[in-house]
DNA sequence: CTGAAAGCGCTTACAG
DNA sequence: CTGAAAGCGCTTACAG
């Protein structure tokens, strides 16, 4: 920097003004400026920077460690978090701690690498959450506690469970079961897992609906005897909604094992899952697909903003998912439902 | 620190080098240091010791932006490359670069702000390996070039290949299909997709097997056509591996369309798929897991140990994928095979 | 619009 | 085994 200077005939100081442009330059010295820093390949050192200024300009994104695994729209988040950093100026760290351990987690804020923390796998009273408050260190959830202070994104789950409820009522199907994640996470405050099943639960009772809510551990297995269960208990279920990604192969099998065929005798949509995940499974499933890569981003910018003082007031966005079709959806067929199984179908 | 310094009764210098063991330090000494950096609930900070030392303690990753998505795999290997990390006192950025274009990369290198790369998604020749040699940048593959400069960790495909066909032949087949990943990925020399497809021809031909290969898009629609193809072409075909987790419903629904049972009929095994993808198929698949977690952490204690001095010549490494059973594999019963399928078969 | 200088919180020769 | 001091490469009051 010192080399820019004297090549430029300026001072030090001016050369950083000019750099971060904390103050007016003349049009003639920056020229003169960029022009040595370009001919001496210059580039500023983040870690002096991030030493005088106090800012590193380093964001982390906590990886959450959850029994059902990470997935593509958790991978989204954090993808489209370092896009959005990077497009920013700002490098985006991974730390894994555990949700239920903000002992790691003070340690690495207290550290002062990074200027703020993004947060998610967010449950409605999160021990994180509190200790973050507490330090009065920046972060932002992708996720929110039940509580509505500071700044979040999260998907809009009421509007999400409308959307599929609509889609499916609108095909005629009145009696509807979700399958929901674990019952653990559902104790554990969850969001996700607590905001559906009262979604499902409030929609479906207003609109005079037959609906039936499963917890289910994230295994195939669990999937398999969960739907089992419910076709037994319900048999003139015509439509299940599942936002439980690992949970869906055994679900599948469960109704062909019923000798239901969808979407003619039953129809299936995820909730919640990406249009990936949805096109593994056969046939193709109909899905909410939850906007991962925008919600990343809008995360980033949350903090970034915050972290600038540009802050609009820690906004509160959600964000519905969007219905994507499968083959997995089709009109209730009430005649071809489960109780006629036995009377077989023709072509 | 000078806090530290003056409650311990020592220099500021004492305080540092007791706090990276740089140098002797009498027991008493450390003891009264490790006491008021107690009390003061001290930190270091790591961008005022990297500003110092050189040496930030940060790692990056490179994100790989790829045709078919980031997978389970690729994901493990991020997060258990932080999680080493952090093990070692280091952080990890994720970057995400595009493969082919350097440029990003060299900005993001001599920016400085971290010691050194993991390289994952690596090429036959790989242009950002070339920009790493040519700039001297410390840096790890998970992965591998042609020239086996440099550390590197991979999979073993060779033996991964070996395993899956003697597992196969051991059940009977002679007749096996290979449903690799795109044309295009292998024209771009991409060491997974090249890899494997010599070692399934060199091994299948030298067993004295009938292998045939087939290029497939990451899609269920591709592999749905690669697999009728396939399916036509080769009607006495018996077994058939997949290294292609997104064409993996298409392959099975051209099965099931061709009348043919799994694995009564025809035994399908997955290649470098972990078991979380392969449970997501009906049934089950029986796949080669790759060792993720494993190569992340390996190829990020590599890069640590290169940046320490402590490099064991840049060892090259390379684990094979394991066995994991599912219900898509089993004898081959060439009675019951395509040719027959007309015939019908008994329970 | 521009400069001279203190300081961010450490590491590490240099000296004893 | 321990200290005093220079320096890492920037930012930012302070002064003009």
């Amino acid at each position: 920097m010192l080399d820019v200077a004297k090549r430029a005939k300026v001072s030090l100081s001016t050369v950083s003004y000019a750099l971060n442009g904390t103050r007016p330059i003349s049009e003639e010295t920056r020229r003169r400026i960029s022009k040595a820093m370009e001919e001496l390949d210059y580039r500023p050192h983040p870690l002096a920077r991030g030493l005088a200024s106090k800012h590193s300009r380093i964001l982390a994104i906590l990886f959450p460690v959850i029994e059902r695994g990470i997935g593509i729209t958790e991978f989204e988040f954090i993808n489209s978090a370092a896009h959005t950093a990077s497009q920013n100026g700002y490098h985006l760290v991974v730390w894994s701690a555990e949700t239920n351990e903000p002992d790691e987690l003070r340690q690495l804020t207290q550290q002062g690498l990074v200027d703020g923390v993004i947060l998610m796998e967010v449950h409605i009273n999160d021990p994180r959450v509190n200790l973050l408050r507490k330090l009065e260190f920046p972060f932002t959830m992708i996720g929110r506690c039940d509580d509505d202070q500071d700044g979040y994104v999260d998907i809009d789950f009421d509007g999400t469970m409308e959307h599929a409820i609509r889609h499916l009522s609108g095909l005629g199907h009145t009696r509807i079961a979700f399958v929901n994640q674990s019952q653990a996470t559902y104790d554990a405050g969850y969001g996700p897992v607590v905001r559906t099943k009262k979604a499902f639960e409030d929609q479906t009772a207003a609109s005079g609906l037959n609906g039936v809510m499963r917890f289910c551990r994230p295994s195939p297995q669990a999937g398999f005897e969960a739907c089992k269960e419910l076709l037994s208990e319900h048999p003139k279920l015509t439509a299940i909604m599942v936002m439980n990604d690992r949970a869906l192969p055994g679900i599948l099998q469960a109704i062909a094992d019923h000798n239901l065929k969808i979407p003619q005798d039953l129809s299936v949509v995820a909730l919640v899952s990406s249009v990936r995940m949805a096109e593994m499974m056969i046939p193709k499933l109909t899905t909410m697909e939850p906007p991962g890569v925008e919600l990343g981003k809008l995360a980033t910018e949350l903090l970034i903003n915050n972290l600038e003082g540009k802050s609009d007031g820690s906004p509160r966005i959600v964000i519905p998912c969007h219905l994507v079709m499968g083959e997995s959806s089709g009109p209730c067929n009430s005649n071809t439902g489960y109780q006629n199984q036995q009377g077989g179908k023709l072509p």
